[in-house]
DNA sequence: CCATGGTCGGCAGTGAGTAA
DNA sequence: TTACTCACTGCCGACCATGG
């Protein structure tokens, strides 16, 4: 860890650009700016227990809307709209929200506007499909909780947690949906808008602690960890059987899942790894440009 | 025939890098 | 400084392969 926040903020023009991106004061220490960049993600659950606590469904959709707004898109580029998406949605509330489309005062666009980028046009209607959901479905937090105390009640260690519930939420097979039947009234776990990438972000946002492999990540680990991940392909095989998939895509999230959260040390969440690594492949351990160091994570 | 899974390209704007 | 190229980001739908 501090090969990598030494990394990140030793060089001058990649410690201004990051504290220009997310509005940090570059005269911090090292160890300062590490602690205000995974700050400014907002996802860090620290010592509470995760997935357990309340949320209700407007915070639930907020945690959905900002996990659509990082698509494809730097969350840099995001901030400055943050603002005008909120106030658009009134505040992250699913109801008004719905109510505002039925009455064709909210459009697909005026959300587009909001999200720069090329998938505009796909997030904003995904956020909008998610306010039509949560408006029909009371507690939605509750069903997630549920799913969550059954996974851990069948033995289901902590780490996976996350990943499975990403891997319903985002990837459910036909066999998934069979051995994890969908909430009442509905047929199917399937988000809109969301694979599992996206959806172990959303659970994030909800404080669950997870590891989010997103491309960044992927390839560094698969620089740093070869013998870390021959060891968990196995478990993520296990792990898929369990949720009815065998998909190759589906397997490297839950393989690269399991290995974020492997090489997580003692004292450390997953999201602080993981905030701090993908920023060392964002800005400087960039695609093609890796230097041959290999990081330790203590 | 049906369910499942793999592969590929489109989406559409950003920003780094490079050549002139 | 300007103009240009190209990689990047995750989802999704079209299409094809496989196997029961």
């Amino acid at each position: 860890m501090k090969a990598i926040t030494y990394k990140l903020f030793a060089d001058e023009k990649i410690r201004h650009r990051i504290c220009r991106d997310y509005a940090l004061d570059p005269s911090l220490s090292h160890e300062q700016l590490a602690e205000a960049l995974v700050e400014a993600f907002g996802q860090n659950p620290g010592a509470g227990p995760d997935g357990r606590r309340e949320a209700t469904n407007q915070v639930v959709y907020r945690a959905a809307a900002l996990a659509l707004a990082s698509n494809s898109r730097s969350w840099a580029t995001f901030l400055p709209h943050e603002k005008s998406l909120a106030e658009l949605t009134f505040g992250y509330d699913p109801y008004r929200t719905a109510a505002a489309v039925r009455a064709e005062q909210l459009t697909i666009n005026d959300l587009a506007a909001c999200l720069p980028g090329q998938t505009a046009g796909k997030d904003a209607h995904a956020i909008i499909r998610w306010a039509e959901m949560l408006d029909s479905t009371p507690r939605y937090h509750e069903v997630l909780r549920r799913l969550d105390e059954r996974l851990r009640s069948e033995g289901m260690e902590s780490a996976a947690i996350v990943p499975a519930v990403a891997v319903i939420l985002g990837a459910p097979g036909g066999k998934t949906l069979k051995q994890f039947p969908p909430p009442e009234k509905s047929d199917t776990w399937k988000v809109h808008g969301m694979g599992p990438v996206l959806a172990s972000e959303f659970l994030r946002n909800l404080q669950w602690a997870g590891f989010k492999p997103d491309r960044h990540v992927i390839r560094l680990f698969t620089r740093w960890f070869p013998d870390v991940i021959e060891k968990e392909m196995p478990r993520a095989r296990a792990l898929g059987e369990r949720l009815g998939t065998r998909r190759k895509d589906v397997l490297e999230f839950l393989t690269f899942s399991l290995v974020g959260a492997a090489v997580t040390p003692e004292g450390k969440t997953f999201t602080e790894v993981d905030n701090l690594v993908w920023a060392l492949g964002a800005y400087t351990e960039k695609k093609g440009k890796e230097s041959s160091t290999v990081y330790r994570i203590d």
